[in-house]
DNA sequence: CACTATACGGAACGATCGTTCCGTTTGTCA
DNA sequence: TGACAAACGGAACGATCGTTCCGTATAGTG
């Protein structure tokens, strides 16, 4: 499984027939990116188009032209910083306590989520239908992440019996409530908590049920 | 702290000034609920008024009559089961085990949310500002729910550096990850999850930090 | 049966939001 | 500097959704 590579953004933004963008073009290209990486980390995906216009000092014609839709510069945003997560998963399997690695991981996921909402919002879309491309590396992700819990499960130091498309379903869950509230290191320590529960030889709540 | 009683639903619905609603009017009102019931358990609140109109086949404009507000509505289809919730967890403070008769109402919850999206809307809206009773309501089932954690703490079962809202968080959480799947009984081991992680003596995370 | 207060239905309104369109401005290049 | 392609801005469109309004239907009553 491979992560398909992305052009590495920034510098001169040339178009496909060797052209480049106008300096104008250029300067509000970029504009409308901050812009958007500012008002989409606040708000998450929710925040209307025309605010991040406003932000960027642009008409809405202009931030259409530059992005066809409101989902590809929502892309735009968050792609690389879904990229940099699974990279740093990638890594991490080399670490040597395979379980403190998993849990750290996890950890350091919830600490960027809940900064960041537009991340936020990239991965919690990955459970839904959507057309994003944020779900496919949503899913590259899942499966990295993967990759650290089953040998965190081979070391005995986790429980094998949730998926790790539950354990971020319980990682976002601990994260979306902090969204609401005044922000601190709850999130921190409910992690912790949802990571204590993924320990191995806690269980002594019933966990096969009837029908 | 009590909780301010409704007055107990069905049978003839009488006016202000002792006159009956007509025949048809109280047929209406009956079925506009049914239809909320159905659609609001299902899709939430997120569901149009006119969805709720159609199912009951009435007109949104009987809708409205009944109800001033589409909030109105919801809350007449959620707050008594808001209301069971809290006498179940005030019932519960009796119990043998105050450790697992916590966790069993947590899990308790845990099912009724996944199974009614309605109440898992009107229990997440408590970290909202809203100006909805569901959040009134909301706060009483915390308070209920509270008494049940003390008493867990204090028998030594569950740690105490959690709150009950965090501990509301997590249990929502975990269930907001089952809303968009293929319900199973996956909620049900998610929360289990979670009470694993609160009880004491796991922490073998770090769980102070700077700042 | 006739009459009227009561209730109904659904078109229409207003707000929000993504997206499109087009008249105007501006960067670029000869 | 003049001309034109490129880019801009923002009004306007269409969809969704909560809510209102008013002409019509009907239950209740004598």
């Amino acid at each position: 499984m491979q992560v398909p590579q992305r052009d590495a953004a920034e510098t001169p933004i040339e178009l496909a027939d060797h052209r480049q963008l106008r300096a104008d073009a250029q300067r509000n290209r970029r504009r409308i990116l901050e812009a958007a990486e500012e008002v989409f980390g606040r708000d998450g995906i929710s925040a209307p188009v025309d605010l991040v216009a406003e932000r960027a000092g642009v008409g809405v014609g202009t931030l259409y032209r530059h992005f066809p839709t409101k989902e590809a510069l929502f892309e735009a945003i968050v792609l690389d910083k879904l990229d940099d997560l699974i990279a740093a998963a990638d890594a991490d399997v080399e670490k040597g306590d395979a379980t403190e690695a998993f849990f750290d991981f996890l950890l350091r996921m919830a600490e960027e989520v809940t900064l960041k909402h537009d991340l936020f919002d990239a991965l919690a879309a990955a459970g839904i239908d959507f057309k994003s491309r944020c779900v496919d590396r949503a899913q590259y992700l899942k499966q990295s992440l993967d990759r650290l819990r089953q040998r965190a499960v081979d070391a005995g130091g986790v429980r094998d019996d949730v998926t790790m498309e539950q354990v971020m379903g319980l990682v976002m869950g601990a994260c979306s409530f902090e969204r609401s509230g005044v922000s601190d290191d709850v999130a921190r320590r409910l992690v912790g908590v949802v990571c204590d529960g993924l320990r191995t030889g806690r269980s002594t709540h019933q966990s096969s049920n009837g029908a």
